[in-house]
DNA sequence: CAACGTTATTGGTCTATGCCAATCTTGTGC
DNA sequence: GCACAAGATTGGCATAGACCAATAACGTTG
């Protein structure tokens, strides 16, 4: 034989394929036909069809609201993490960035808490989760872990404006040095009704130790950023 | 009603919390039922069980090879990214490193890779492509962009052991700065192809972009990581 | 005309089943 | 004993269909 035989190719992914193609250049928001719909055009069946639109929705490509539709997708956020927190970042881009209060507590530290803020087993630790929105939007989930109690935290957190603007104006606790680990999560239940995103879905988790210029943990964070999203950016320099 | 009526849970997501729960502890390797069986045990539908082995094994728990079985998969990698490469990271961690070379050649710049790298649209650049292995298993596709031609360069490369080893020995380009961008995306059939993964896979697709001193772009490169392995770390130093 | 309840539409989950493809096991023949 | 072929096992892909849940559209009613 002289043909040369394509790669054999899952028809889910040929059909995701000319999905992608037939949505590129579409205005976000753009309701595409409906699963039943499109598996009748393609011959195929509608558990196909969802699997090449979950794979894009997954990708961040589609999205899709129960009893509404399927629709286009907007682009991702470009987050530029470095010393900066959520808020300036987003504001720097010009976004609208808002953070909801989900909890704000003192608690003891866990076997893992305690380990990286290098405290005891058991120590008073302050807790403070929150839900990151950009422009309405919940995109993160955040619990983040400071040592120690914070006198009038709640006040000043929301008079500041910010974590580390609080941290820095009210408490002189001065951040110099942090390190983020960045990896790749599936979507549970929890995140689904934090997020409003399907089970499942691409999470980008990242925990964060922030230490002071002597090197003291001050902060211990994990967040969860809505995969399909998000994009973050670390800048580093040479000090040589 | 008294009884407290517990969120609805789907079936696949009780599944595979069970399964999470009977490997805990299992070595790497172990063989966990078939898929026939376990939809009898626990009396569902094979398509449920895949569904419930199929975010396992995207979440790195899982690793399955048609024909052989399903079994419990080796923990995550973490890969420390700074101005470091790649297998210089590695050998700090007492991995051995591995990178096999698909393409070496002279190219003209697309348009993407100009502007990223300050070109001229059709400018003469060298493109590497490499698959990036660790104890012999393939982890990431790298495509590297780097500026001009490069005399001896595949001599040199190998001579020098790792791209910024030549750079900096052989060709004095020292990197100062470098710009990495972080998502995720899922794995298509060539990625599938290259690094043993599945389809639908999640990956960690990271682009940098590398300065000399003055701030002229040196290297443009896509790599693409299983996000199942891997895990990124980013340090930043406050320099004030 | 506004508010509300009903109905149709659309995505979400699950079942049952068939066949294909890669791998492993077994048996046969030399 | 070894090599190879045949069969059994296991995951991969796809179909068809049922029912649920959220949303939107519509029509009735006050």
């Amino acid at each position: 034989m002289s043909t040369d035989v394509p790669a054999a190719m899952p028809k889910y992914y040929l059909l995701k394929t000319e999905l992608l193609a037939a949505i590129a250049g579409e205005q976000p928001g753009t309701l595409i036909p409906t699963e039943r719909a499109l598996a009748e055009k393609y011959k195929t069946s509608r558990t196909t069809v969802r699997q090449a639109i979950s794979e894009l929705v997954a990708e961040g490509k589609l999205g899709r609201i129960q009893g509404h539709g399927t629709f286009v997708a907007p682009p991702k956020i470009t987050h530029v993490r470095q010393l900066t927190s959520f808020s300036d970042d987003a504001r720097n881009q010009g976004l609208r960035p808002d953070s909801q209060l989900l909890s704000l507590a003192m608690a003891k530290a866990d076997i893992d808490v305690a380990a990286h803020l290098g405290l005891d087993d058991g120590a008073v630790v302050t807790r403070l989760e929150r839900i990151r929105l950009i422009d309405g939007e919940p995109l993160a989930h955040e619990i983040a872990y400071l040592p120690g109690k914070l006198p009038r935290f709640k006040a000043n957190l929301e008079k500041a404006g910010s974590l580390y603007a609080a941290l820095t104006d009210v408490y002189g606790i001065h951040i110099s040095d942090v390190e983020d680990t960045v990896e790749t999560a599936l979507a549970g239940p929890e995140e689904v009704r934090l997020l409003g995103i399907e089970m499942g879905a691409p999470l980008l988790v990242v925990h964060r130790l922030a230490r002071d210029a002597a090197g003291v943990p001050v902060e211990w964070t994990r967040s969860t950023f809505r995969g399909d999203r998000f994009r973050f950016v670390s800048r580093v320099k040479s000090t040589t």
